[in-house]
DNA sequence: ATGGCATAATCCTTATGA
């Protein structure tokens, strides 16, 4: 089983690279985030010509997340349960078993701003929520998204300067996500040197790979033994108006056998 | 080397992102 993540920055700008990227990957569950749509406006037709179901939460100009599947999306649900919230940052959704939860976690702006307090209240929120219900009601479950957290010094540019994603109340709030018995499936194997999934479209970043890795993929215990690959997908960030974001896909031996 | 980019909407300027 393929799951992958990918922030596409505008659906309505990015739906013909997201088709070629379905096409040529085929993921059995791929997690969007930054639609930046209305979901009268999602291109169902399109996404389903293509072999996908699809269970989507947009709004206008922000945000906006959807969970695309090779078999219709199973219990979907949207928000944080117990957590009123005005933008759509999360939906969960049953697919071939595994619970995936995608998100797109607050940025922040900086420390000192009321955003920042907002992000924090999010993932406070959203932790609670998977300790306390989520993971126990589904053993088999996947977290996948933009965390906007670089989690440790090696997901950063070594030459990285500002506060924002990397502050240690960011970091502290990711540790207590992995607390709840989650794991970072790219960690589990070898990776290239100066690996990330997100560059700034200005100063050439990309081509300095100027970047830092906050877009992640986090299983249950359950799933754990069950990861087989998990990488990012350079491809879709060098082609012609690109997101500034890069998949991030992982291959899960499941239903497991072993 | 964080600015200078990209996107959407308010639409030729502003808010936001990361």
């Amino acid at each position: 089983m393929k799951i992958a993540t990918w922030n596409v920055n505008s659906l309505r700008v990015r739906l013909h690279q997201l088709l070629d990227w379905l096409d040529a990957n085929r993921p059995d569950a791929l997690c969007l985030q930054e639609l930046k749509m209305e979901d009268h406006a999602f291109p169902e037709a399109e996404i389903r010509a293509a072999g996908y179901y699809a269970a989507f939460s947009g709004q206008k100009t922000y945000n906006g997340v959807a969970i695309l599947a090779s078999s219709p999306p199973e219990d979907v649900t949207r928000g944080i349960p117990g957590f009123t919230d005005e933008q759509k940052r999360l939906i969960a959704a049953t697919v071939a078993g595994v619970r995936i939860v995608c998100g797109y976690f607050p940025n922040g702006q900086n420390p000192e701003s009321d955003k920042f307090a907002y992000k924090l209240a999010w993932l406070d929120a959203l932790t609670r929520w998977l300790k306390a219900q989520a993971l126990a009601a589904h053993p088999s479950l996947v977290l996948a998204g933009d965390f906007n957290i670089a989690p440790e010094a090696a997901d950063t540019h070594p030459e990285w300067k500002g506060e924002i994603l990397v502050s240690p109340p960011e970091r502290a709030a990711f540790r207590a996500l992995i607390e709840c018995g989650l794991t970072d499936a790219f960690r589990l194997f070898e990776q290239p040197e100066h690996s990330y999934s997100w560059w700034d479209y200005r100063m050439s970043s990309f081509q300095r790979n100027f970047g830092m890795r906050i877009d992640h993929i986090l299983v249950s215990p359950a799933l754990r033994n069950a990861c087989r690959a998990c990488a990012v997908d350079k491809t879709p960030r060098k082609s012609e108006r690109p997101s500034d974001h890069a998949p991030v896909v992982l291959e899960l031996d499941w239903p497991y056998q072993k």
